[in-house]
DNA sequence: ATCAACATTTACCGATCAGTTAATGTTGAT
DNA sequence: ATCAACATTAACTGATCGGTAAATGTTGAT
């Protein structure tokens, strides 16, 4: 039950989050829609840092299952996976209260590259990177890691532009550039 | 005068917002950094807000200049021009405190599309992506804003991935991705 | 020298920040 | 029913938030 509290707070933190920011919202907030008392909070996390951690685990578990699910049932073979990739990422860029990426957020807002919340983020990075690679090499690419650092590259620069400019648009040409990489990876 | 010391407001302004991030830092600290008493910086600037709008401007004005400048020191034809914004981009995610895009970071804080803050941050993309376009069209690319698109996917997403993994190779990588997407527009 | 106009300061506003203390439930075993 | 163990709370801490009011320089024209 405990465990269960707990999560459903982690969860409420990173809708929380993820729509405010997390210098923006403060831990009375976070309590009051949560519907519980700070001090309640405080028995599970030592620190809002720790708070944001657990956060950004649960994120990065969410959006990697997501993605994984999303391109597995999208397409076959592995080399319409890798473009398949864009078409997941199409579609979160089009639902209601898209606001980029969490673990960007993170690392605009913890700058140093040795704070744990940054590292995290990274973390966060360096897994996708390795299942685009792991897609690479199923699909027979010349050198599966670079490929999956191109494929990594994209992403990242459609999920910024998605939130600033028109996101079916960059999700658009985000595709097209894929492709371009993967048919010269694969030639 | 009183516009000099106000350019040094912004100019300060700027520093410390870049390397700490808006919401962390406050009026009090900016007024004490900068020498002068915040009643001072509010005579200048109504509100925060138009404080951070002033050193977005001021910064969309710098990075463009400085690109504009490194692009053409570094390459003679648009094409070469093309891939000398990576080796520009290069030289800058290895300078002395980088720490990625001011307007992604900005853009972060300020999550609603209608948030001046956000705005000027996508007018700063779309003055890039304009920038790009204008010499893919020297190129002579097939689409050239298509490929000025393509150039921004790939500039945003090697400025993120080097603020949390290696930037040399960040950098290498962009610039490999982006020869594959010029010759292809270029064919 | 005086005085008005402007620039700058100190000191303060209520709100909120992250985090804590001390008191008040609530529960389960006896 | 009692009491210990635990969960939860309201109330508070000092610091800082963005922003302002009132007081104190500083300056230039007369």
């Amino acid at each position: 039950m405990s465990l269960s509290k707990r999560d459903e707070l982690v969860q409420g933190a990173l809708k929380a989050f993820y729509a405010g920011g997390f210098h923006a919202i403060g831990m009375d907030r976070l309590a009051k829609e949560a519907g519980v008392s700070k001090t309640a909070i405080y028995k599970h996390f030592r620190t809002k840092e720790e708070l944001i951690l657990a956060t950004l685990r649960l994120r990065d578990e969410q959006f990697r299952n997501w993605l994984i699910r999303r391109v597995e049932a999208l397409a076959e073979n592995p080399r319409d996976q890798l473009l398949a990739i864009f078409d997941a990422l199409g579609e979160w860029f089009l639902e209601d209260g898209f606001k980029g990426c969490m673990f960007i957020k993170a690392s605009s807002e913890y700058l140093d590259r040795e704070d744990p919340i940054h590292v995290t983020s990274a973390e966060h990075k360096r897994l996708l990177k390795t299942y685009f690679k792991g897609i690479a090499q199923k699909a027979g690419a010349r050198d599966p890691e670079a490929l999956a650092k191109q494929i990594l590259v994209i992403k990242e620069g459609a999920i910024v532009l998605a939130h600033l400019l028109d996101p079916a648009e960059v999700a658009d040409d985000a595709k097209g550039l894929a492709r371009i990489a993967i048919e010269d990876a694969l030639r």
